[in-house]
DNA sequence: TTTTAAACGGAATAGCTAATTCCGCTTAGT
DNA sequence: ACTAAGCGGAATTAGCTATTCCGTTTAAAA
């Protein structure tokens, strides 16, 4: 028996496909649901059985490493287009926009970057988004758009705020739109536009204050 | 024996004590990490073991509505006081000043009013807001004071974002004063202060991002 | 077709956390 | 001293979900 011709059996196409289906599957519940996930409704998002998760990765821990790697370079390439932009303001706003856009879209991501809990990013990313993003506040404070005293800092506490926010807006999924403006508004040095996006209405008010559920389209 | 002279033994006091700290404790407790505090936690803080926690409420929960029924009337009751002041826009940073205030002190009353899982306060209390704060806030539009557009549901969303920016605050205790100023001057029609409270600096910034616990003063 | 190991489903297990119960020991009050 | 109210805190429940296991199914090689 030689060891010479490994004789390598080709990976059967149906598990292949499963594989396929749960990453894919895991992406979108993380997204819609966060980390609390279960690797359970993972499973069955993907129609396989749990013990399938485990032929295909390591842990829970493992399927959130390696999706979310991907997930923060990806934003962050969001981000460096932003930069370019040449107008201070405007460059502002789209930074706040696209890195909204993308937490509001991908709940995990957004508890990749934001969690309060003690797993956060590593100190490497903040670094690296103060160097990168120092500029883009400097800037905007130097060409007077940005109001006197706005740091680079205050995209933590921002986006803290704002993702609280995207998980209300069952009823309206770009609520967070609005509130969004409000506070850019106020980092701002003069003019005001008019709101994006209408408010809560009465009812919708009534719902998400005492917790009903709303239903809410997938996306 | 006579039924008629009840002979009531008085409530030996090392009880009557340890009651009022466990209520004590309990309110303290609840205030500092919300209600993921273990009742445990609330024993330890009274002093006493968790068999006498029993012996004076029912449950964890019954301690919860018993003192946050308390809680949410008296924080009424300041939203109330603000209602009264004349000047319009003054009047409304006096109710986002002194609400703030009241859930940034207290995790226990913010989780009451504005928890995301299905177990907020009943829909009379939402509509009771909506009828005392409304006219507020067209006061606020008509007198040019508001920006156009702005409603009393816009509650909501706002507390609901400062209430993750009270979390952070462990560095700086009134950091979210920076944020509600920012939130409140996208919210009005014209001028623009300087911002209170400096921003998170740099090493703050990182530990907050990267989740590391930062030690806090009780308050 | 038959054969066989890769894949599978999903029940069972393992771990963890925290509420609640229990009970032998203490101690205030008589 | 006596005694029942009180107490501390270990033990018990319970809920929840990650992870493991194993009998069954099935793609693909023979």
């Amino acid at each position: 028996m030689p060891a010479t011709k490994p004789e390598v059996r080709t990976k059967r196409k149906d598990a292949a496909a499963n594989s396929e289906r749960l990453t894919q599957a895991a992406r979108e519940v993380f997204a819609r649901q966060g980390f609390s996930a279960t690797l359970e409704d993972i499973a069955q998002h993907a129609g396989v059985g749990v013990g399938t998760v485990y032929r295909n990765f390591a842990s829970k821990q493992q399927i959130i490493e390696t999706l979310y790697e991907a997930a923060i370079d990806s934003a962050l390439a969001d981000v460096q287009a932003a930069l370019e932009i040449e107008d201070p303001w405007l460059a502002i706003v789209a930074f706040f926009d696209v890195t909204a856009t993308n937490q509001a879209r991908d709940r995990g991501l957004s508890e990749t970057l934001l969690r309060h809990d003690g797993v956060g990013p590593d100190e490497k990313l903040a670094e690296k988004l103060i160097a990168v993003l120092s500029p883009l506040f400097e800037r905007g404070v130097k060409a007077g758009v940005l109001r006197e005293g706005v740091t680079v800092t205050d995209i933590y506490p921002i986006f803290t705020m704002l993702d609280n926010v995207y998980r209300i807006s069952d009823a309206s999924p770009q609520l967070w739109r609005r509130y969004l403006a409000i506070v850019l508004d106020g980092l701002r040095a003069s003019e005001r536009p008019a709101l994006p996006v209408a408010p809560m209405n009465i009812a919708e008010f009534t719902a998400a204050f005492s917790s009903a559920v709303l239903a809410s389209e997938p996306n």
